[in-house]
DNA sequence: CAAACTCCCTGTTAGC
DNA sequence: TGCTAACAGGGAGTTT
């Protein structure tokens, strides 16, 4: 499940790799990969275009492009999307979705197994990315931010977090992190948490994200990363002991969503 | 208006 | 062993 430091690990692996190259054919595989658009008119609005940048907004995955229909080609790999560059030689994989081919003679495979990943070719970034909250490693996520945000907001602690609109980039499996970093509940009412344990979140938030960047993020085994070694201290460890108290990690459901925690060191 | 539900998808796994 | 049904999960949309 791709998150912000899968994201960035893709955005370096492929800004490496596909910079200053010129988009010689789109091929569409699956067209509901491709959003707002039909297949037919995407490849043409595409093809001939030039790579300039890649970069990363919230899991956007956003390529600037020159001397085409539009600026950019956004990218969300939503929970089993990959992109690889390889060569055009190579056959197209059962779950590629869309492939974009350069005049180099490689290729850029979106590879996307259950099919919920989305490709946005936009004029402008923010046709995609308004609606996106603060970056959570950027200078404009102090504690004092992350205070106003959750100071004002009715709900559980959990749910906001995972809210794109509030802080782009996380999700499911690095907010268990931060929170259990943090020692806090996910079911804790946002306004109620004290100044100091938003600190204490906001410390982890950045720690988290920061320390799985470096290891490129969370390889599930399921091809998602690229050899990505963050080893979660909860999620998806359910049974086993706490790393730092010994009591077994627990596993709730809130907001639909798997949640695992430690219910001796998170207290609500 | 927060929270729960539904849908989109398919590989994996539990259950029989 | 082999089949089926349940499940996971990001995000958008709908209902309670």
């Amino acid at each position: 499940m791709p998150e912000l430091p899968e994201v960035e690990a893709t955005v370096r692996y492929v800004a490496e790799r596909v910079v200053g190259e010129r988009i010689a054919d789109v091929q569409v595989l699956w067209a509901r990969t491709v959003a707002r658009y039909e297949p037919a008119d995407f490849q043409r609005s595409l093809a001939g275009s030039h790579i300039d940048e890649v970069f990363r907004r919230g899991k956007y995955i956003c390529i600037r492009l020159s001397g085409g229909e539009r600026g950019y080609l956004l990218v969300h790999l939503r929970m089993s999307g990959s992109l690889d560059v390889i060569s055009s030689a190579n056959p197209v994989d059962t779950h590629d979705r869309v492939v974009l081919y350069f005049e180099n003679g490689r290729s850029l495979r979106f590879n996307d197994t259950r099919k919920f990943g989305r490709m946005y070719l936009v004029s402008a970034l923010e046709e995609v990315t308004a609606p996106l909250g603060v970056e959570p490693l950027s200078e404009d996520f102090t504690p004092e931010n992350l205070r106003s945000l959750l100071g004002a907001a009715r709900g559980r602690v959990k749910p906001l977090l995972l809210d794109q609109g509030v802080i782009a980039g996380l999700g499911n499996i690095y907010v268990d992190e931060s929170l259990w970093k943090a020692r806090i509940h996910p079911l804790t009412e946002a306004r109620r948490i004290s100044a100091a344990r938003l600190r204490a979140l906001h410390r982890a938030i950045r720690e988290t994200l920061t320390e799985a960047i470096e290891l490129l993020g969370t390889d599930f085994g399921d091809g998602v990363v690229h050899g990505g070694s963050y080893r979660p201290r909860v999620y998806g460890r359910e049974g086993e002991p706490c790393e730092r108290c010994g009591a077994p990690i627990q596993r709730i459901v809130v907001a639909q969503r798997g949640t695992h925690l430690c219910v001796r060191c998170q207290v609500v």
